[in-house]
DNA sequence: ACCATAGGCAAGTGTTCACTTGCCTATCAA
DNA sequence: TTGATAGGCAAGTGAACACTTGCCTATGGT
């Protein structure tokens, strides 16, 4: 059972607690532009992060395949995509079923 | 939406790829002790890691709740707990279901 | 044309983290 | 008791990573 290459970078991209709270900022409102995730970090986690540590995060994210990005004139907007996700815990799910 | 410590501590857990394999061992097979973990990725995974460095990675595991260790005379066993692997991804579900 | 906004690029810095190193305790067999 | 096995503890090292800093490009409004 060797694991893929993306799997790998979805586990390095959902580590860190910041692009966890960008992933939970793009799932109460897709399609946000790079200055709305970090003004609305700001606010509602009252987590301080610059737009340049957001946008490497945003990197990363979409690295990971979680986030796409679709340009509009000046505007970028970022989109979740979950379905990175599905794969995820599925492989430690025992041949038998253990209970207690 | 504010996770908790122990989400931290399992996303972090699952962030190494060493310990992502030694959940795969343990799904293979439950119960083994520190050596035999060391001796299977060795001989499986073509993954030599040391025995200082593997128990580490089990005490990071465990602060996860990922592991769980028993312990009888000089052996020391330990158990895969994929409960806290349940709410991980559930998280980030969309309220509405975004297809494509 | 000008300026402000939205974002990108890349080098530098500091911290976190995996791994090593060395020594220690505990259990079991002879 | 002696020796071997199974594991633990803690300080030190090196690399990966998050974040900053400074400067750049591009779009849109006036």
């Amino acid at each position: 059972m060797t694991e893929s290459p993306e799997d790998e970078n979805v586990f390095r991209a959902l580590a860190d607690p910041t692009r966890r709270k960008i992933l939970d900022e793009l799932t109460e409102r897709d399609g946000q532009t790079l200055f709305e995730i970090c003004a609305r970090l700001a606010m509602k986690h009252q987590h301080t992060a610059s737009r340049q540590s957001v946008s490497q995060h945003l990197d990363t994210l979409a690295a990971a395949g979680l986030v796409t990005s679709r340009r509009d004139g000046r505007y970028k907007f970022h989109y979740l995509d979950t379905t990175p996700l599905r794969r995820l815990t599925e492989r430690w799910r025992r041949p038998e079923t253990k209970e207690t």
